[in-house]
Parts: structure tokens; C-alpha cells; sequence
DNA sequence: TGTACATCAGTGAACGCGCGTTCACTGATGTAC
DNA sequence: TGTACATCAGTGAACGCGCGTTCACTGATGTAC
């Protein structure tokens, strides 16, 4: 690649950062503006309009990035169940990768987080569209798993829903959330997980 | 209440109804200005002075209302559970309730759906504030209901609060939704819920 | 009941501010020959 | 390899806009006597 389009995509990943950057609990990505995002890169706000046409258009760019890390995170979890084989439940485990994430990338998730019932129409769609993906594979694996029992579950993909709804509710509070309760979260979180499952798996063996 | 008082709290209504009415799937509470909130209710910018010192106390006072229609809410469903005996589970009862409450105060409930996550810790601690409040009496109810049936229900709160984070995050859904996909997350939601609470009951039958 | 004064909800002009966007530019990098 | 030209990422000045907030005001309502 050449040295000009090298140091461009280097200053295009600069103003993601710097978008990035400035989320916090305070700080939505509607909130920011374009030259609060320009100044934070160290450049000035023309420069912005190099590379994209505006706020929005950086903003879907990052909403693609946080469905990457979505299915990246789904394929740990899942590398680690089948390494953990018995050794630890399938939901503590997922539940632990989910919070690592969260961590690892929190702004990303805040982003997600926040934007999936934000007030762009464009981003809502974009992000329940990842999250529908999530509940979907989930579908997939809570059927297989349960299969794998000789169980029937009940509404594999409403459970999946139920799930995601969950873990993401939870997920929003463990962003700002002190390490302790944190774990306090994860414990509860896991419970009601199982609540679920195993509501299920009552239906599915009484229906 | 001489007249001076009774044309103050009308315009003092008029404000407050003017910021309700602007919200939408569009307008968060934030996106609000000062001068948009005093020209829809017909006055001049710097009459808002005279009433509140700033948008967010404005917006407090809504937060406060929606509170009290939480609780008007929960009032209703109980006394329709009671009312329907046996006809009707209390599941369905509660969800008809809220969903009802849910059109007739659209946009009290956006802005609590919204701003429970929103940009404001004052904001989002009073309405987790309100929210904790639901769960807390729903779990009573829970606990009530289960001993009446002669069952044991494992974490009651707990059970409420996965509750009451499936409706929420269901009901945000609904609020922008047609008539018809309405229905549909209304039988979603309550499938959910059945399968919380027969976990909660498994899990308490077992444990 | 009438008069003089106090209160105070609502106002219009004015302010400084940060915003998004336009424009013509600069100068380093890339390309053709 | 050297030269002439093209490309284009980044810039600084300037614009008009809506914003929150201040201030001194007006005039209707309320109060004291």
C-alpha cells in the first residue's frame, strides 16, 4: 500500500478512536459533535470531510465493528464450553466471555448499547440487526445443546431472545459498574439465565 | 387558589406538557432546547425562568409523574388479577395493564425507558429508583402468589426483576411498534415470563 | 368602596458561544514520460 | 534518473444559525388601609 493511502486510513481510524474516545455514561455518540471529534484527533474539523460525509456515516462504521466483536465473542464462548466440556456450565461460562468483552470493549458495547434504542432510526436498525444475529446462533446452540441432552426445549428462539434481553440488560449496568458489582451481576445474571432454561425445558417436556 | 397561582401552574402544566409532546422515537428528552420547549407552549424563552431553573428540573418533574403512573399501573393490574380470578392468568392480566398504560402515556414511558440509560446520572438513579420499586412490590406479589398455590418460588426478587427487565425492554419495543407486531410481542413477552417463572418454581421445588 | 403601593408572570433586545459547512489554498506524494 | 504535471489529505478564515442566559421592562393581579 502506498504511504499516502497508508497515513489516510491511519487518520480515518484516528477519528473512530477519537469518537470512540469520548463515550462514556455522560457521553452518547449523538452528543458528540465533529469538532469535539476532529479536536480530540488533533486535527482540524476539515479535515473531517476527507474521509467521511458525516457524524453518522463514522457512527455506522463503528456500529459494524461492535457486530464484529458480537460474532467474535459468540465464537469464544463457544470454543470455550466445548473446552470446559463439564467442568463449568455452559451459561457461566458465556456469561464470563460476555463480561470480558465488555471490558475489553467497552465503548464499542456502550455504543451498541446505547444507540440500539438511540434516536437514529438508521443506527436502531443496524444494531438490532446484530442482535437478532446473536439470538439467532443462540437459537441454534440452545437447541443442539439441548438435543445433545436428549431434552426438548420449548421456543428455542424466544428463549434465545429472552436471553439476549437479559444479558444486555445486565450488561448496560456492569458498564459503570464498580469490579464488585460486577460479580454481584454476573451471579444474578446466571441465575435468572437458568430460571429461563430451565422454564423451557419444562415446557418443552410438558407441551 | 386566586388566579395569579392557578394561570402560573397552568403554564407550568403547558411546559411540561410541551416537552412530553415532543418527544418520540426521534427526540430523546436531551435532544430538547429550552427555546423549542417555550415555543411549543406559546411563550417567550425567558418566561421558562419564571417556572424552572433549567431543562432537567423540568425534566425531574416528568420523571416524578411517570413514577406515579408506575405505581397507578401496578394498582390496576392487581386489582384485574383479582377481578379476573381464574378466568385469566396473572401474567396476561399484567401484561394487557401495562400495555395499556403504555399507549396512554406514550411519552411518560419513553421518557423513562430513555432516560433510564440516558445521559443524565440524576435521571437514570431516581428512575432505577422507580424501577427497583416495581420489582420490590411485583416480588411481594410473586411471593404471595406462590404461597397461596401452595408452591415455593426460588429468589423472589430476582424472579421480579428479570420480570420487569423483559417487559421493559419489550415494552421500549412496542411503543414505536403497529397494532399488530404489538400483539405479537405481547404473546412473546408472556411466553418469557411463563418460563421465568416456571424455572423460579422448578428451581424452588428442587432446591 | 377607593386609592396607593407591591408583587411577579411574562417579555423583547441583546450577548457571546460552539456548531456544521463552504471555500480557496498549500504542499507533500504519486505518476507519466 | 530527472522533470513536469496531477492528485488529494489537510488547512484556516469565514459564514450564518440556534442556543442558554442576562437584563431592564410592562402591566395585570394582589394587598393594605
Amino acid at each position: 500500500m502506498s504511504s499516502r493511502a497508508e497515513q489516510k486510513s491511519r487518520t480515518r481510524r484516528a477519528l473512530m478512536d477519537a469518537a470512540l474516545a469520548q463515550l462514556s455514561a455522560d457521553r452518547s455518540f449523538g452528543s458528540l459533535s465533529l469538532r469535539e471529534v476532529t479536536r480530540q484527533a488533533g486535527l482540524a474539523p476539515t479535515s473531517f470531510y476527507r474521509h467521511f460525509t458525516d457524524l453518522d456515516e463514522l457512527g455506522m462504521t463503528l456500529v459494524d465493528e461492535g457486530g464484529v466483536a458480537l460474532r467474535q465473542l459468540m465464537r469464544q464462548a463457544r470454543r470455550r464450553i466445548v473446552r470446559n466440556g463439564d467442568d463449568g456450565s455452559a451459561i457461566a461460562t458465556s456469561i464470563d466471555t460476555f463480561m470480558e468483552y465488555l471490558q475489553g470493549n467497552a465503548n464499542l458495547f456502550r455504543l451498541m448499547l446505547r444507540e440500539r434504542t438511540g434516536l437514529s432510526e438508521h443506527f436502531r436498525t443496524a444494531i438490532k440487526a446484530e442482535i437478532d444475529h446473536v439470538a439467532t446462533e443462540l437459537a441454534v446452540d440452545l437447541r443442539r445443546f439441548a438435543a445433545a441432552e436428549g431434552r426438548r426445549l420449548a421456543e428455542p428462539k424466544l428463549v434465545a431472545e429472552a436471553m439476549v434481553a437479559l444479558v444486555f440488560s445486565q450488561g448496560a449496568e456492569a458498564l459503570d459498574a464498580s469490579t464488585e458489582i460486577q460479580e454481584q451481576l454476573k451471579v444474578k445474571l446466571k441465575v435468572e439465565l437458568r430460571m429461563v432454561l430451565l422454564g423451557a425445558q419444562e415446557m418443552g417436556a410438558r407441551g
